[in-house]
DNA sequence: GCGAGTTTGTTCTCGCGGTCACAAACTCCG
DNA sequence: CGGAGTTTGTGACCGCGAGAACAAACTCGC
């Protein structure tokens, strides 16, 4: 759709590489950003490659890779400023500013992502809880006030939301999506197990506990059964029936 | 460390394909687990690779060449049985009996996890709930009295848990991570926003949720910057300064 | 000013993962 | 019993990403 201005006229190219920065490093910037955080905060203003991937647990050429794709902030033989590395990251992911957020589902693990101070601080700002329920509703969670579902397009368009949150059940995930869709978001952040079909343009993350879960209990079954093949071991073929 | 025995004598080998699934798979199997939950509520007792796909939102390709890693339990023609391969994949997975797990950190998060009833539907089962603040102890969440961290080693031994969840605070995590390391737990499912060093043979699992907000962030800014440039079309070196 | 040491940025190579396309195999109908 | 239709299982190809190795560039000491 979009027509993709591939800037192939420039020579040399490395300076302005803004665009086309692969999607596995775009998630390991934020990684950085908050090793960097934590070494500010320790009051470290310069750091190597070797350092800075420690902190990030990466490996250094893997860090200094992705780094070359935001441009050359470093400095050779010294290492990366701290300060300066960081809003350079801040200003690439964009989270110079605050994004205005809503949360759409004020039960349990709703109430945990409103309070959860991590989300505030790091560039986003919780502006809504909604909640369908009528017994949500008025009550004060995280300082603010859960508000109906019906209100989802008004305060989208008055707050210039473009990010949402969905933590309701499963089977109320899709509704809301769609709900969110038609009243402008683009970026949804989903807890719901469930698959959403969103129009293009829109970008769906999908955050899944039991998931995570099932995937730990894979490589435990695995490693349970290494264990007790070192037992096993010498048979040729395991009659397993 | 462990030496991995290529079966290459075998010549078909792909009827007892038990070991070398590919990560990625892996993540896979529990979507396609709840898609074919999901049809059997609705008395679906067949389907095809097609409609299985859609349910579970990959291609039909992908989730053909997923399968085939586990066996062909198949049938060309025809489809997939919905019951025989659900059991066959939560047999794979390993979540034919539930893995007792238990959560370090009752904090909102950790509350909300404890109530969250798709992590005890679907092979798991909290066991204990544990917590280092003096104020948490005594109370009960979800049914489960909360129990001191110093118990930690205890209740791994007794309820033969291999898989702990971490949500406490970002500062405290790698000596909770620690502490259920030298207790006995090889899987780990990490909420806080922390690198954590683990020795090997134990896996961790991260869910980090401000950093998926960023990669959100990221690319709303991408759309953002690639609206304004469709406005200011024909400007060929953009005075960003 | 210059050489030794250090650290970044980049190039190359390899393997995993995704997609396409097709052969194999099963059902159904005449 | 045989052929048409349908669906699985898999081989081939391509592109992304990870890691190692090296050239470029900066600092420091003499």
């Amino acid at each position: 759709m979009t027509a993709r201005s591939t800037n192939t006229g420039e020579g040399s190219g490395a300076q302005d590489p803004h665009r086309d920065i692969p999607e596995a490093t775009v998630a390991r910037l934020p990684v950085y950003l908050r090793a960097l955080t934590s070494l500010a905060e320790r009051n470290i203003v310069s750091c190597s490659s070797e350092e800075l991937a420690t902190a990030a647990g990466v490996n250094s050429a893997k860090l200094r890779k992705d780094l070359s794709y935001l441009g050359s902030y470093g400095t050779r033989g010294v290492g990366y400023d701290v300060d300066y590395l960081s809003y350079q990251i801040a200003r690439e992911i964009g989270v110079t500013h605050d994004w205005p957020v809503i949360i759409v589902g004020i039960g349990n693990l709703g109430q945990a992502l409103a309070n959860f101070s991590g989300f505030s601080s790091r560039g986003f700002r919780t502006v809504a809880l909604l909640d369908a329920a009528a017994q949500m509703q008025g009550r004060t969670v995280a300082g603010l006030e859960v508000r109906p579902f019906a209100d989802l397009a008004e305060i989208v368009a008055a707050e210039q939301v473009s990010i949402g949150v969905i933590s309701v059940p499963a089977t109320a995930a899709q509704d809301v999506a769609d709900a969110m869709v038609a009243a402008g978001i683009s970026s949804i952040l989903n807890f719901a197990p469930a698959v959403l079909n969103v129009p293009p343009g829109v970008d769906v993350r999908k955050v899944d506990l039991s998931i995570e879960l099932q995937i730990l209990a894979y490589h435990e079954s695995r490693k349970a059964a290494e264990a007790e093949e070192a037992v096993d071991n010498g048979s040729e073929e395991g009659i397993t029936a």
